[in-house]
DNA sequence: GTGTGGTGAGTGAGTGCTCACTCGTTATCC
DNA sequence: GGATAACGAGTGAGCACTCACTCACCACAC
């Protein structure tokens, strides 16, 4: 984990430390960085304002702090199921799955990590890549390669590629079931059903990258 | 075209309205909607502040019309590919190539996409989700129909839903080209060497898709 | 052609509000 | 009682938006 915070904060009570994230996050999630506003934040968590600036240097320290637990519970939700080393297709499911799960449990770790995507800030949205995306992306492209060894994929695919090709349907998946712009958009390609069969989005999903992949039924 | 703009505006000689919405689109794009400023959009555009105010009746219409614009020019674009009728795999190439290119050419519009889809705003994020995908979503499913008729897809797939994964492929892509942390992630995917070579991601992505509907090659 | 008056697009200094951040005071703990 | 933590009124910079004013332009009278 990286500081962002000082001493003080960490000396805090774990209870009292969650409740100032939590309102944080939420903060920026519904109303983006410049919007947010760090009053409000405090008198939200029940903390003076002077004791924010105790916790925190600046604004943006709070927030690089929030975008960064935020990453870390998606990339660790991430790497448990991949350290459970199930069979390519099983993982895939499982993180299917858990995407389901995941966003309706914490709606605003995901919208936080949409706004923070439209960061122009070039070294800090490096370091929130390499932590979120680090190890998943060699773990998907490895995958693939096993599978390219056992003929279960296609010898001529480039596994990178294919790698960053699933990520993304990974990726919009998340964003269609929490933020409202690409809730709307889902909507209005399956229908309004779809929040209510998650098996029936599963199922189709699975057949899309099982085809992609080229493995046997 | 939605009116978010005065009589004024509208009167005013194309090459001036251009300048005012394309300093916009950029102000926007860079900061988003609460860290833009007028007063430095005015002046850019060689314009007095009570210009602005004349022309436009707040900041939000400003924003409203430059995100109108933005959804527009890219809808357009993909519409102009549809309505050439080619076969379904030529129209997804196409439009694959057409967001390399549209990504380098108009890379504020599409960073003022991603800005916009972090919006909370109901109605709003309704209006532009129809402008933009209204028509898409059902001419991806309606192609995907027609492939199964003809056995060049797998029967037992939705088309809707397939659609959606496709769209998710092509926003995704797009964003990877233009956003400083969909690039990065890109790079971290494939290498740096990606924007370097587009047939290459033309050609994998081809195949993925290709696959995923289980077309023979 | 010259003078007069009316028009409205364009201006930018000014206004008032919001909000990140500070600091003198007060509470709490040992 | 001294040290440390918490408080929140206060500050000032920034910014969305206004409004009193300018002036180019045109119409009409003589």
């Amino acid at each position: 984990m990286l500081f962002f915070n000082t001493d003080s904060f960490r000396k805090l009570p774990t209870d009292k430390q969650e409740k100032i994230l939590q309102t944080a996050i939420i903060e920026f999630a519904e109303h983006g960085f410049d919007g947010a506003n760090i009053n409000v934040i405090a008198k939200k968590a029940g903390i003076s304002v002077g004791s924010m600036y105790k916790y925190f240097k600046n604004k943006h320290d709070l927030y690089m702090m929030t975008v960064s637990i935020s990453v870390n519970k998606l990339s660790t939700t991430l790497n448990e199921i991949i350290s459970l080393k199930m069979d390519f297709l099983s993982t895939v499911e499982k993180i299917v799955r858990a995407i389901q799960f995941h966003s309706r449990e914490n709606i605003y770790l995901t919208k936080l990590y949409n706004q923070m995507t439209t960061e122009n800030n070039a070294e800090f949205v490096q370091r929130i890549v390499s932590q979120m995306e680090g190890v998943t992306a060699q773990l998907y492209a490895a995958f693939i390669a096993e599978a390219q060894k056992n003929e279960d994929a296609r010898p001529n695919i480039n596994p990178k590629y294919f790698a960053f090709f699933l990520d993304n349907l990974f990726i919009l998946l998340q964003f269609s079931y929490t933020c409202e712009y690409y809730k709307e958009r889902l909507k209005m390609f399956v229908g309004e059903d779809v929040f209510a069969d998650d098996e029936l989005l599963v199922e189709q999903l699975m057949k899309f990258v099982k085809g992609a992949l080229y493995l046997k039924d």
